[in-house]
DNA sequence: TTTTAACTTTGATCTCGATCAAGCTCGAGG
DNA sequence: CCTCGAGCTTGATCGAGATCAAAGTTAAAA
């Protein structure tokens, strides 16, 4: 409950981590300046609450940083995770008052943040933000189409394979190795949370890890370090078309 | 496979229908012209497809009048509706070559398109278009993500609830009725239909709309014409936030 | 009018994932 | 070192919705 303000080494533009795929990818150098003159930055520690859904948000801004997730929960205590927040991935809707979903950092996380008005106005004024955030957006829409399949047809194999796939490309993507052969990354996520992600319980996510192992698939070392020994062979348990997208 | 092309009353973009809904909502008189002036209508029968997923794609327009459906479907058939287009929705992607999903019209349905070049290229000149398409795409974006909620959480009865209370409260919009006490709709989808958009089989759709109509939540007048005597207890059977949300 | 085929309903049964219930693991804190 | 608890695994059982099967309905075509 206390800080989210430790100002952890306010950024130059620059050198931002994010500077070429976030919402200010497109900026000019004086566009730039501009929003550099009204951004700032917040940390959250793991587990803390960004926003809850319905509170009053009177910010937008990216993911430097860290991971965070996007959940709506029903009365009742069901819970959906509709987004999972990667660096560069931007949280909140120009022309809105109140935050539609709830926002949890689930990693120690910075964001890079501007007040909704002055970000507002900068996009009625430069066309170049306005741009890449419909571009954004319109990636996010066709994720959570994606998503709506595994949701709704996959079974609960099948959602797991589709997930580790999806971590397993990003990370090949981050980093710089292919996307064929043995590749490793860390599962960001509990047990738990990759449930609400994937629509099951936490058991069932257990058990369909454990066969997954079972069956050569994946290797565990830990509980969250995973290896790939052949992803053609995890893109196959995922269901997908098999087009082995290149990664863009 | 003959037609999409018998001319529909090309219209004038004053008395459109979706003239102050659609992608051209807040253009001026001449930016209108601009756009009359690449516009042309397209018109199809219940039943065709407008446009299959992976299908080179060189238009972009919006659905006028009727209905249409995107889907996607996995090689061993598996099938989810990832939307449900009515008039004034926008189909297609500025800046991408090929079609993403399955478009059907599911009645008979007048678009008014556009090529995609010249599309593009008044988006780069007119900043109205561009921000009106960024206005639609979160708004369906965050259609797409209650709709993840309602495929991952919810159960058949509170998805059929949810399904047509969604209708319904469209219906009320598009008329003049109030969300409040009895009011009448069209269902506009098989039975087929409506367990791919909600993630079940037609038998579970079918009976769990058998069961509401036995509990009173709905009365059906031949097979596709619903009748609900109270809104409330359909939002209740829903399972959603009973915010009553003001129609918009 | 009859035929036909698409669409819908209902019943019987099966199965995958949920639920309930123990244990296990491992790292942080005493 | 031990204790504690959050997170994870595994087993037993249950049940919502899928699947398989058969009729019923309706509207268009002949």
């Amino acid at each position: 409950m206390l800080n989210d303000l430790k100002n952890s080494a306010p950024r130059d533009c620059g050198d931002c981590p994010i500077r070429h795929r976030a919402v200010c990818a497109r900026c000019e150098a004086d566009e730039l300046e501009q929003l550099d003159q009204i951004k700032y930055y917040r940390s959250f520690e793991a587990g803390r609450t960004v926003i809850w859904a319905g509170d009053q948000m009177d910010f937008v801004g990216s993911v430097v940083t860290g991971i965070a997730t996007l959940t709506q929960t029903m009365e009742d205590g069901r819970t959906q995770m509709v987004g999972l927040l990667l660096p560069s991935d931007f949280v909140g809707r120009p022309g809105r008052e109140t935050a539609a979903y709830d926002v949890v950092a689930v990693s120690d996380m910075v964001m890079c943040c501007f007040r909704k008005g002055p970000f507002e106005e900068m996009m009625a004024r430069t066309p170049h933000v306005a741009q890449r955030l419909l571009e954004m957006t319109l990636d996010e829409l066709d994720a959570a189409r994606e998503w709506m399949l595994l949701l709704g047809r996959k079974t609960a194999r099948e959602k797991i394979a589709s997930f580790l796939s999806i971590l397993a490309r990003r990370n090949a993507t981050l980093n710089l190795s292919q996307t064929t052969g043995a590749l490793m990354f860390d599962l960001p996520l509990t047990r738990e949370a990759m449930a609400d992600y994937l629509g099951l319980t936490l058991e069932t996510v257990s058990r369909q890890i454990s066969a997954l192992k079972k069956d050569g698939v994946i290797e565990l070392q830990g509980k969250r370090l995973v290896k790939v020994p052949d992803f053609d062979r995890l893109l196959d348990e995922a269901g997908d078309d098999s087009d082995g997208g290149v990664l863009s």
